[in-house]
DNA sequence: TGTTATATATCTACCAGTAGATAGTTATAT
DNA sequence: ATATAACTATCTACTGGTAGATATATAACA
C-alpha cells in the first residue's frame, strides 16, 4: 500500500468515526510515518483529501454492490445484497458509513465534498430504483428511499446506543 | 434569554449543522457578546456544555412529544406526532437532531455527551413502543426501532442532497 | 443606617497545544 | 535532467483552559 492510501484509509477511519473534523493532518501523517507538510504533496488541501476520500469510498461501495441485473441473473435479492454490504460496513468494520456520516455534517464541510456526498447517494438511489424495479416494485423510488433512509438511520442508532443488535432488528 | 441559555442555542445551531467540533468557545461568546474565557463560568468544560445541550435537548423533545395516552385520548396517532416533531425540525429549523449527528459521532465524543445522547434514544425508543402498543402493533418494540431509524436516515439524507423533499416522501 | 461579606457574572491577559498551510531543501529513481 | 516523494523549518490562526482582577447586587450584621 502506498502512503498516499494509507493515507487515506487512516483518514478514512477516524472520519467514520467521527466526521470530517475528527482527523488531522499531523495525526494521519504519524500514523503512516510521514510528515504533516508531506501530506500536502499527495493533497493540496484537507478538502482535497476528504473529496478524493468519499469520491473513493462511493467507488468501493458500488464495486461491492455490483450489477442488479448479475444479481437478479443469480437468483439474489439485489436488495439483500445492499442490507448485507451496510451489515458488513457496520458489523465488520464497527464504523458508520463514511458518507452517511458526513451527510448529516453536510453544511459544515467544503464545498468539494458536499459534493461528493451528493455523489454517493444519488448513485446509491439510482441503485435501489434499478434494485426496486427489478423486483417489481410498484414504487420504485419511493421504495429506494425508503430502503437507505432506514440503513443509515439503523447504523446511526446503533452507534448512538453502542449496540449493533439494534441494527440487526431492523433489518430483519 | 439569559446567557447561559444564548449560550446553550447558539452551540445548538452549531451542532446541528456540523457536529460537536463545529462549534468553539469563542464562536459561541461572541455571538452572545461575552468574552470566551467567560464561557468556563456557566460550563467548566466543552464536555460539560455539550452534555448539557443534549440533556436539555432530550428534555424539549420529550416534552413537545407530550403523553401518549393522551394523545391517544384525543383521537391522534402517536407515530404520526412523532413524525411531525421530527419534521418540524427539519424543514422549520433546517437542521439535523441534535442528538442523531452526536450519536453518528459517538465513538469521538466525551463519555459525558455520549451518556445523555444514549439518554435521548432510550427515552425515544421508550415512547415509541408505547405508542406502538397503543396503536396495538404485534412487535412494538421492533417497529419503535424501524420508526427511529427511518426519521433519522430521511433526515440524513434529506441534508446530505440539500433536498427536503427526500423526507416528505419517506414519511408520506 | 451603615458596613461588611458573599455570590454572581463578567473581564483582561495569558498559556501550551494544535490546526492547515507554505517555502525552500534533499534524496531517490527513472 | 526530470519527476517523485519526502524533508526541515516556519507561519498565522485558533483551540480549550487557567489565573486573577473587577463590577455589581444581595444578604448579614452591629
Amino acid at each position: 500500500m502506498s502512503k498516499k492510501e494509507a493515507l487515506l484509509k487512516a483518514a478514512e477511519d477516524k472520519v467514520r468515526l467521527g466526521g470530517y473534523n475528527n482527523f488531522s493532518f499531523r495525526e494521519i501523517a504519524n500514523e503512516v510515518g510521514i510528515k504533516s507538510a508531506s501530506v500536502h504533496y499527495h493533497f493540496p488541501t484537507k478538502a482535497d483529501l476528504g473529496a478524493e476520500l468519499a469520491h473513493q469510498y462511493t467507488n468501493a461501495f458500488l464495486g461491492a454492490l455490483g450489477d442488479v441485473d448479475d444479481i437478479k441473473a443469480n437468483n439474489q435479492n439485489p436488495i439483500d445484497v445492499y442490507t448485507q454490504l451496510f451489515r458488513n460496513a457496520l458489523l465488520t468494520d464497527n464504523k458508520m458509513c463514511l458518507c452517511g456520516l458526513l451527510g448529516a455534517q453536510n453544511e459544515s464541510l467544503p464545498d468539494k465534498v458536499r459534493l461528493e456526498v451528493k455523489r454517493f447517494f444519488d448513485l446509491n438511489l439510482a441503485w435501489l430504483e434499478q434494485a426496486h424495479v427489478a423486483n417489481g416494485e410498484s414504487e420504485p423510488s419511493h421504495a429506494a428511499i425508503l430502503t437507505v433512509s432506514l440503513l443509515e438511520g439503523a447504523m446511526m442508532i446503533s452507534k448512538a446506543l453502542n449496540d449493533h443488535s439494534y441494527f440487526k432488528l431492523a433489518t430483519k
